[in-house]
DNA sequence: GTAGTCAGGCTGTCAGACAGATTGAAGGAA
DNA sequence: TTCCTTCAATCTGTCTGACAGCCTGACTAC
């Protein structure tokens, strides 16, 4: 609560030599390039060159040691930066897979949760303050082709939906199909992780036995306010949609559905 | 655009077997437990039961190996992940220092960023999407300490200010606060990363030349509001405040000052 | 009190080794 | 032919031992 910046917190000096410590200020704490990092982007480099896309599998470590003259332990160091940060996944005895896209200039951050009892909420109120703003850009900004797209998306998740097969994962091409409409896919990029998070702490699909005809519904008002560029309506819905995963929310917490439970 | 979850996609069996797709539908790929993962347990739980804060210097690798009975590989291994993650970090030489907190029940997510030429702008929307939403909360929900405690941190913001230092801190202390203050720490964190990513992009402090007797009112109007419990007033402020800072972004985007900037 | 020097501790990196998992191909059975 | 078993090559996970370079704190000189 009282030191914000604990490394390089530095001057704030009040007194004498007042200059040299505000010269001081302007400065940061050069990173030293460790070789991990140079292997990163030689593998940065190399997946671009290469053409790998996610699922792929890289050369080994050897290979990839010997290449770059390097040892083998910091090839699997720079690897495991890489595995905790999700882009490479690895299988013992098989090797190391491309788990995400590693386009020049795509970086990765982490970001910590506190997992508490009403965590599941907490996430979701990220969620809907996110989805709000992604609704009303969509609803703003989609192009013609990205409207068509959201509403080839709802159609099909009211056959899937009709036909008694899992709903989820033509739910999630849905509103996926209105992140993307929005001009800015960042926000996509931070909901779905967060989706993920949530997902961490309750892995089920939840929510199966709640969706209903009367969800349906919402998500083709969310359908047609969105397509007709109607923002205030769109948000109205998103929040009535997500209303109703509130209340699943609630009532799984209410439940104690949730137990000791350990991610990681 | 189609696979939504590219590991794991498994059934959406359209068809025969239905039931046992179903079944298997239900299942998650079980995490090998590899012994890097034990040895974080085991550092988590011995920073809980040592007490250890952020800053604070974790045991030297050699001891922890000797300790744990385990390679110093591992321990190197399972470090990397935890710095990767921004748990911790190493400096050569002297150990590896606690940068986050890892309460029994914290963990990490990894965020992925593309970064292309108006990503600037797009971390700054985020940012105002969930800004809105913290300080609505906060307005709502804070206690008389926390109101107490944002106030606190505009007059230190003020008088930072008039003295003529940084004023960098004080402003991120006093939004931190409102953070805080809100009953939902998530908003908190997931705000810091952006913003954290957003200086990875662009690492001056920035805003350096335009802040000035406005923006501080801007921010003193924000913290009555708050204080005073009147949500609507409050969002209004931290708009035009961020309307401020996205007319800085702007700037930045239009005089090119962001070059071949490559991070990590 | 400031600056130089030095020894001990620690991290970064490498090489070599071995166990266990995985995979694809060879070979045998139906 | 097709399916199953077996097996050897390959690869990752882990450990050990080693050395260079950096960091820290103590001691010393001015």
């Amino acid at each position: 609560m009282e030191k914000q910046i604990p490394p390089t917190a530095g001057p704030t000096g009040s007194g004498r030599n007042a200059q040299a410590d505000d010269a001081a200020g302007h400065l940061r704490p050069l990173e030293s390039r460790t070789r991990d990092m140079d292997v990163l982007d030689a593998l940065a480099d190399m997946i671009a060159k290469a053409g790998l896309k996610v699922g792929d599998r890289l050369p080994s470590e050897l290979v990839l040691a010997q290449r770059l003259a390097v040892g083998r332990s910091t090839i699997r160091e720079a690897l495991k930066s890489w595995q905790s940060l999700g882009v490479v996944t690895k299988r013992t005895g098989s090797g190391s897979y491309l788990a995400a896209d590693v386009s020049p200039g795509s970086f990765h951050i982490p970001l910590t949760i506190k997992l508490e009892g009403e965590s599941l909420l907490r996430t979701h109120q990220v969620r809907r303050a996110l989805e709000v703003s992604v609704t009303r850009e969509a609803a703003c900004n989609a192009t013609k082709a990205q409207r068509a797209e959201i509403r080839a998306r709802y159609d099909h998740l009211m056959k899937v939906f009709h036909s008694g097969e899992h709903w989820y994962a033509a739910d999630h091409a849905f509103h996926r199909a209105i992140y993307d409409a929005s001009s800015n896919p960042l926000f996509g990029e931070v909901i779905q992780q967060v989706q993920s998070a949530f997902h961490r702490i309750y892995p089920e699909p939840f929510g199966t036995t709640a969706i209903g005809a009367a969800s349906l519904a919402l998500h083709g008002a969310l359908c047609d306010a969105v397509c007709d560029g109607d923002a205030e309506r769109a948000v109205e819905q998103i929040n009535l949609i997500l209303d109703e995963t509130e209340k699943d929310v609630r009532r799984i917490l209410s439940t104690g559905a949730l137990g000791a439970d350990r991610p990681k």
